[in-house]
DNA sequence: CCCAATTTGTTCGTATGTATC
DNA sequence: AGATACATACGAACAAATTGG
């Protein structure tokens, strides 16, 4: 199942991991897909002529990359398992960890990517999918007044924003939308922005979400772009104020140079 | 070192894996980072009171992911590693090879991303980097005449685009580039697109790949721009058309319904 | 409800391999 | 070369979970 990438570096593998990439081989030989069995335990361990410290370790392997599941008890076994989109994004989380992403490096992807959508989308969404941003949107008609409420609505926001990525049929556009907001969302946590209430980023964030979905409806793409690209470059903007006040506040006492 | 991501399903973890979540997490808490020691494995299995095994799928587990790495021996242990690009890499294709993406999915993306990319870049590079990227181009100022050849430009010409990437601050950016460029890449091989040679693919990019660094160097980001984004427009057609004269060619005799 | 069968999960003791000093 | 410190691998036994009778 995984796409035998080119190999650069021919490190010396330890035989677990040897034993996961014949494993991966034969699957993808034998055209096995998501759902199918592979060899219990004691049939790997005699096909293989290994222990079964040496086989778990190699199954854990193919465990943590998402690539299988196991199930004890009769009917149980390994099966193999389509990559979920959490897994996904948490194993590509963690090379970003050691990358120090800024806000701007994510808004410069958000703002190449946003606008795509939107135009992409136009005119071909369904009156159901319509109406099920506007419902999005209705969830959140009045600007919040504590740090609780603000942290509800940019979720709320950025739930809008994974809805529409849902709809589009690029599976890669809509990864990355999504990991992209999701990666956002975790530095602001962790750095404590949105710490409080912004009425004015509410009332702009509101009414283009509004014109985009007219966009959307009436088909006009070019429409479409621009609003989005327009909102990410505010919301940027915004984030990045933020940022600062909270390192001018909090900064200097436990950083001073 | 993992951002403790939103955990939706509170799926039943097995003990390796609750183990691997939470070395993690102390590590995070205690701040170690690569190059750091994990305690030795006794170490962990007093700390944890589990027995060896267990421990073992741990690590393994944490290994798969790209976060540690062992060594045998004196001095040996489990350190803590930034995860590779390479591993980064790989783990996503893991998830993208369920998705059956299109030649379309990838260029939508290529095609908002590299013209930003270069618009970044505009006036930003040294003479070295102009250099570097001036001699990957002097690497092919022939047009190749047999398939070998085609394959080994169309490699050459991802090469100017990788270390293109390379020169961009932004680590997500550079990502991203270099991974829809891998992805194209090994669903061209997989489906053994490229098969003649090409000419006018060929001199169609060696000409804006020359435009785009006189662009970079003239500081002029509008043009990087839009060169860009009209080679890729080009390179998307004619990588239709390549599928369609493969599907033509080869899909009627085993396909054929 | 319990029992038996099946399959993964866990433990322990021991031995081997490998790199450092 | 030999001792040491560490991961790696093996094998046998036991535990836990799930399914069906």
């Amino acid at each position: 199942m995984p796409p035998a990438t080119t190999r650069s570096a021919p490190e010396r593998l330890s035989r677990p991991q040897q034993v996961a990439e014949a494993i991966k081989s034969w699957v993808v030989e034998n055209g096995w897909g998501p759902g199918d069995r592979l060899p219990s335990e004691s049939e790997l361990i005699a096909r293989f002529g290994m222990a079964k410290g040496t086989i778990r370790e190699a199954i854990r392997i193919l465990e943590a990359q998402g690539l299988v599941k196991s199930r004890t008890g009769p009917g149980g076994g390994v099966f193999i398992h389509q990559v979920s989109e959490a897994r996904a994004t948490a194993l590509l989380g963690n090379y970003f960890y050691f990358q120090h992403l800024t806000i701007d490096d994510i808004y410069q992807i958000r703002k190449a990517l946003e606008p795509e959508l939107a135009a992409s989308l136009a005119g071909k969404l369904t009156d159901a999918q319509l109406g099920a941003l506007e419902q999005v949107i209705s969830s959140y008609t009045e600007p919040a007044r504590t740090p609780e409420q603000e942290r509800e609505q940019h979720v709320a926001s950025l739930r809008f924003h994974a809805l529409l990525a849902e709809m589009s049929g690029n599976p890669l556009l809509r990864f990355l939308i999504r990991f992209t907001a999701n990666m956002l969302a975790d530095i602001t946590v962790s750095r404590k922005l949105y710490a409080q209430p912004n009425p004015e980023l509410w009332s702009s964030g509101l009414d283009y979400q509004q014109r985009l979905v007219a966009a959307l409806r009436a088909g006009d793409g070019a429409a479409a772009r621009q609003i989005l690209s327009q909102h990410m470059q505010n919301a940027q903007r915004h984030m990045r104020l933020q940022e600062i006040v909270l390192t001018q506040r909090f900064l200097p006492e436990d950083d001073m140079i």
